[in-house]
DNA sequence: TTGTAGGCGTTATCAA
DNA sequence: TTGATAACGCCTACAA
């Protein structure tokens, strides 16, 4: 076993310490050390020094309860069982942490499924006791309480992508839309006709968005829709992998299959390998998301990028000028996604 | 523009709101909801439906200062620029978070590249702000300032690893020795003599570990050492990548590679896959950890699965354990990964 | 330029 | 069974 190391931990130094070690008020350190003005150049400096000597570090829960401010923002990830799969995520969040660094703020994270009680409990928790002073929203719903919810509050918060309605907060959004009707327009351009999409639930905004941009792509090109080439997939690989299964089994199979997110569709190009099928050459595939995974796939996979992590940082820089009740520069951005053409849809 | 909704958040309702509320003290209310035994049933009944209905939540703030205590644990996600790649890292924190919300915990999380100064600083403001009661620690180095700076503080943390010397911590600990042992010894069954070993940084103690086990497995099976089929890699696929072709390259080409984890397998998957050598008949790829994704690759990989997200929660519980001053039924638990065959390393 | 004092919202000690 | 009161550590009018 190891030694009692833990337990008695030294108690940390306080403001106190350090103003009675240098004979001055709490009141002096205090301000010598957030550099105001007022305060003798001499004396700055020997508080600075004491600080450092001691080891002072303001108290984060004494400074919290006075400020009124925990310096913290929070992210719920959507999860599903034990793990996140999306590396959409990864991203996203790395992009949350380092701008939130950036800004003096920190990064509460939890995990939780979508339209849950659980999920509800973080969010009220994290909100009713001020732990965290906003929240960034991300895979929003058509209808979403979250942001009504938020909204009600008058709670800080900044959005990925945006909710079915008027939109009355801070969001950047990317055109999903265009972008699926530019790629529709491409595969056609290919010379496919029959061009299937296995989308997401129908709950979630971006489902709305695809699917729209799908359909619009199928008008511009002059190809009847065909419901049957339209399956529902829930942004998983294993959803991808179910759906394609399914339009390889009947009868007028695709020759072009689109998924809802890059994780759809290396599903799909899973499927088509255990057929058989060749994809990029019997069969085009093609994504949405642009995560460094798509570049991975074997064919390396078409997609439409986002850029997620500045995404990401921006809304951080969004959420936090809220918080401090900055003016917002820009407040409701919507983005262009590339398209990136790769082998998944053929030379 | 959207409706100046926030900025003016309504004031939160405090104690004394719930206090004066109920012509009761604010001691009472306190305990009420504490649950304490020395407060009338039905006293605490009031003073629970009468918090229930103002929204009462206790300020996170004030009772950390009260507590000393955040409620909070901190974990560092290992980054290499604008992303954690590893889709470990997704499961450990899912199993961190997951475990810390149900005892009542947050998860405060940050990314940062190892060695830098930047990593230094976050834990040193955790720490010494106590913004968090305590820490996990992942990807462990021989030489581990961490470990020394958190036992120097006595500050709570526990390990997933290990690091070089006497561990006079809590960890967890997968013997990644004996399991790349085992890998060696099925290789070597299926005929394989020229099998390569694509590792990590030195200073990993995991690199020491599987190193070692790869070298044990050949002794077992009277292989004799070839340097030249060794490689430095540096966990992430782009590394496996470099690290296969160059071993490709070489006069006596490797008939099985072994990658110090899946990611770095799958990196030796994609530059097989460029040569147009035939993965799981030509080459045999095995890998380290387990992830889904190891399940995804093509062909699907032969790997060491390790229970990432059982060992995550596990370890907060020693965590929280150890933060309560609780004592630790167990503190140093080593387990043995699983050896999973896939077609990676043929049939 | 420095110090005094009050309070942020809780919890805990003690007395009633 | 309940209540008054004192911290927890910091920031900031206001006074000196």
């Amino acid at each position: 076993m190891y030694p009692k190391r833990f337990g008695k931990m030294t108690m940390a130094v306080t403001i106190r310490d350090v103003a009675k070690h240098l004979n001055l008020s709490i009141t002096t350190v205090s301000r010598a050390l957030d550099g105001y003005e007022d305060v003798a150049p001499e004396t700055r400096e020997r508080v600075r020094a004491a600080a450092r000597e001691l080891g002072y570090v303001p108290s984060s829960a004494a400074r919290n309860l006075r400020r009124q401010r925990a310096n913290i923002i929070g992210y719920v990830i959507p999860a599903s069982g034990t793990r996140f799969t999306d590396p959409f995520f990864s991203e996203f969040i790395s992009g949350l942490g380092d701008q939130a660094v950036s800004q003096d703020f920190d990064l509460l994270i939890s995990t939780a499924t979508p339209d849950t009680p659980a999920e509800q409990q973080v969010y009220s928790r994290w909100i009713s006791s001020r732990l965290v002073d906003g929240v960034i929203l991300s895979r929003m719903r058509l209808e979403d309480w979250r942001a009504n919810h938020l909204l009600d509050k008058k709670f800080p918060f900044a959005v990925h992508g945006r909710t079915g309605g008027q939109a009355d907060y801070p969001f950047i959004e990317i055109d999903s839309r265009s972008g699926l009707t530019q790629l529709v327009k491409h595969l056609a351009s290919l010379g496919h006709r029959r061009i299937a999409y296995i989308g997401a639930p129908a709950k979630f905004t971006l489902q709305r968005d695809r699917f729209a941009g799908y359909c619009d792509g199928l008008i511009a090109e002059n190809i009847p829709f065909d419901a049957s080439l339209v399956a529902e997939g829930d942004l998983t690989r294993a959803g991808g992998f179910r759906a394609a299964q399914a339009l390889f089994d009947a009868p007028h199979p695709p020759t072009a299959i689109i998924g809802a997110n890059d994780l759809t569709a290396d599903g799909v190009i899973r499927a088509a390998h255990k057929r058989g099928i060749v994809v990029g050459r019997e069969l085009a595939v093609a994504g949405y998301d642009g995560t460094e995974e798509s570049e991975h796939t074997q064919p390396p996979l078409t997609t439409l990028r986002q850029p997620v992590y500045e995404t990401a940082r921006n809304l951080v820089i969004m959420l936090i000028s809220l918080i401090k009740g900055d003016p917002l520069l820009q407040s409701q951005i919507i983005l262009q996604p590339e398209l990136v053409i790769r082998e998944s849809t053929g030379r």
